[in-house]
DNA sequence: AAATCACTAGGTGAAAATACCCAGTTGAAA
DNA sequence: TTTCAACTGGGTATTTTCACCTAGTGATTT
């Protein structure tokens, strides 16, 4: 909390752009500022940057409704708060059901939107450092073999090794030598932490 | 799907309601007429019923977005449409952040209404069911004893009967028995159903 | 007073998991 | 060609779980 806030502003306007940029300039938040979604998109590319995004909604091209489908859709996690002109509330509406944070009506008070994104931030973080271990969850995963995983997604629902031998046409035995390569690959003292690993990993994916 | 959908209108406006009521009529939807949100708590008490919750925002005494927060302060699951005459954006989006299904301006076309009742029912189904397995799984635990419990929760960590014994300075042989109760009481067929079962139940409460 | 239940603890025996070891085959990479 | 990793299968020994059983103690209910 101590920490630099650095966020993204996307806006269309210039005149607004430069608004907010002298404003948070004066609150020891960063900003990067870009006139269109599509840059904005091509400059995070694939990586986490930002603390937050702020966004205008009705902008030429991609509007800031999509721009928030599109970061959903690449796993893009940082919380997005969106602006709009006009009170439109159907946009509000699935906007925050397609997970913005926050939906605010110009004219608003500077504020305001300062507060919502210290909100933002914060649980941002949150979400982040648990996304972070899922990552690195899913990384060990991914080494696996194909096999291994096979035997991992059986043993997590329940079965004994000799009921996974059957169901992939192998001896009990051999599972039991996969079995212990998945436990030491990604990290799992016993079947219950095993389990609990197989569960995150079924989540989202 | 095929099932007649029920469902709860809230509105101080006797218009309103009477409108609504005769359009629903046409549509094979039931409908139970609430003038004030407070009628609707005390009726449907701690009951889920109805599939499909519709309220104006701004009535005197309880409103709509109260009214959300209340239901869900209950665990009361069914969604819940809010219908607003001012374009009250900031209302629109607490309400959404704070569980509604939707959130229609007036005026609007009433197949639109429509439209959202039957996918926040479709919804409602699919959550109700999961919700109802949870229920009937917490029942299950509730009906454990505490020493059960105890067990229960160490086992799904994936300490051994041996480890949990030492934790509860009784033998290891105790623990095997408590650990079969649970089992049987809780409908567990092995470990990794009950490092399921009590991963599900960590999540909420 | 008797019955019931939770908790405790133990015994036995079968099944399974865990931790080591070994080795042959295969396919891909160095 | 050699090397390496994955997949396969087995051996052996220990630990753990699971499924049965008995049984004493204490508290609550009937």
């Amino acid at each position: 909390m101590a920490d630099r806030i650095h966020i993204a502003l996307i806006d269309d306007d210039p005149a607004v752009l430069d608004s907010l940029r002298l404003y948070f300039a004066q609150q020891k938040v960063e900003t990067s500022c870009f006139d269109a979604a599509e840059d904005f998109l091509a400059a995070v590319g694939r990586a986490e940057s930002f603390d937050c995004v702020v966004s205008d909604v009705r902008m030429p091209g991609v509007s800031g409704l999509d721009l928030v489908r599109q970061l959903n859709a690449r796993g893009y996690l940082r919380p997005i708060i969106l602006i709009t002109g006009h009170g439109d509330i159907d946009m509000a509406v699935a906007a925050i059901k397609a997970g913005a944070f926050d939906f605010i009506e110009k004219p608003f008070d500077e504020n305001r939107l300062l507060a919502s994104i210290n909100e933002a931030v914060e649980q941002g973080r949150r979400q982040t450092s648990d996304a972070a271990e899922l990552e690195r969850l899913r990384a060990r995963f991914e080494q696996l073999s194909r096999r291994q995983r096979q035997v991992m997604e059986l043993a997590a629902t329940g079965l004994s090794s000799k009921e996974i031998g059957a169901q992939l046409q192998i001896s009990a035995k051999t599972v039991e030598n996969h079995r212990a390569w998945v436990m030491e690959r990604i990290g799992a003292r016993n079947l219950a932490e095993l389990v609990r690993m197989a569960m995150r990993l079924e989540q989202k994916p």
